[in-house]
DNA sequence: TGACGAATGTCAGTCGCTGACGTTAATTAC
DNA sequence: GTAATTAACGTCAGCGACTGACATTCGTCA
């Protein structure tokens, strides 16, 4: 075989690698290409730009989200089922937390990645919303509900992140869930 | 006097008018400096980069928001108060309406301008962040409600700028916390 | 008048990204 | 088993966003 196996592979790993040791910005295409023994030109095959080789998988996480969020038992309501579509990454992403806090350490110092990052939450909103009209909701309810349950889902994420101990996203969005009712249930 | 005055101005309008009749991405920066008759070497001087000249006014608006929410009565609740914020903006906007639209068609139109968008938000979202921490929030809630309210912000945004009649947006707020609060309930 | 600063211009250069075209290797068709 | 097809990659030329360095013009103020 002429080319090594997984070339998409050795480009996310060199650019992970890279971005860690150089800084994004300090980091060329070609210094990542090179590293994974291809052509700048390639690496732009396989991602559309300098950004989203840190953001693999495409939408099978807005899509993980979707169906657990459809799967949801009948009797609840759209906040509830989209939770239950939240820690379903929660479950997803319990064995790769050390890979997530090294990702994030590149993308927390680089707002062209902070801003990426935001446009992919943004589609799991809208990922979330379609999921929340097919069990019944209302169009304003629907996205109403997304945009909020992915809010939660961000200052939880960002704990998560941050937590000395290996704690577990999925309790993190519990208790967030729980905050989120008290601050909103009117004060008597 | 050699330059004509507002040259910054110039740009910005040159811009919006430009983005409307050929689009985002096939207008030039070359192109804008020379509608508004200057080098592209002056554009970049006052614009970090292509997009932010449709987000003039810094942090003018977030430092509205913030104030408004600091100034909000001290029985509010965080939630609340960050509405009191939010309201602020409804009132700011309540006569830019048809920019505001121009500015929205074009943003809609553009992912590279959603990205831009939404890290704007996010700063107001941490802007919040601070004024409730200021009225005494615990950290935990400061951010929950913070992403929470701009995320309800973001919906009514959104309703306000697509409706046929000149609604209020002020309105829209309101109805939407009212939804939220509606929504977060446990269903008895 | 002359020194100084603010706004702009010019130029060269880097880097992200794309289109066009050619090459190699595995697969599939016959 | 050979030929056609396709997938993955390379090379090259080029555009446009953005930056650094340096020069210029004009208003201002001593």
């Amino acid at each position: 075989m002429r080319w090594q196996p997984d070339g998409r592979g050795r480009l996310e790993l060199a650019a992970l690698e890279l971005y860690l040791e150089q800084g994004f910005e300090s980091t060329t295409v070609a210094e990542i290409a090179e590293r994974a023994g291809l052509s700048e030109r390639t690496f732009f095959r396989h991602f559309a730009d300098k950004r989203e080789v840190l953001f693999p998988g495409g939408d099978t996480f807005e899509n993980l989200i979707a169906e657990a969020a459809l799967a949801a038992p009948v009797e609840f309501g759209p906040l509830d089922a989209a939770f239950a579509g939240l820690e379903a990454v929660g479950v997803f992403l319990k064995e790769r937390r050390s890979f997530a806090q090294k990702r994030q350490r590149i993308i927390s110092a680089t707002p062209e990645l902070q801003e990426r990052e935001l446009i992919k939450l943004q589609s799991v909103a809208t990922k979330l919303q379609e999921s929340l009209l097919e069990r019944g909701s209302s169009a304003p309810v629907a996205g109403l509900v997304a945009e909020v349950a992915v809010a939660v889902f961000k200052t939880s994420f960002e704990t998560w992140i941050r937590a000395k101990n290996t704690s577990d996203l999925t309790t993190v969005l519990r208790s967030s869930l729980q905050e989120l009712r008290e601050a909103t249930a009117l004060s008597q």
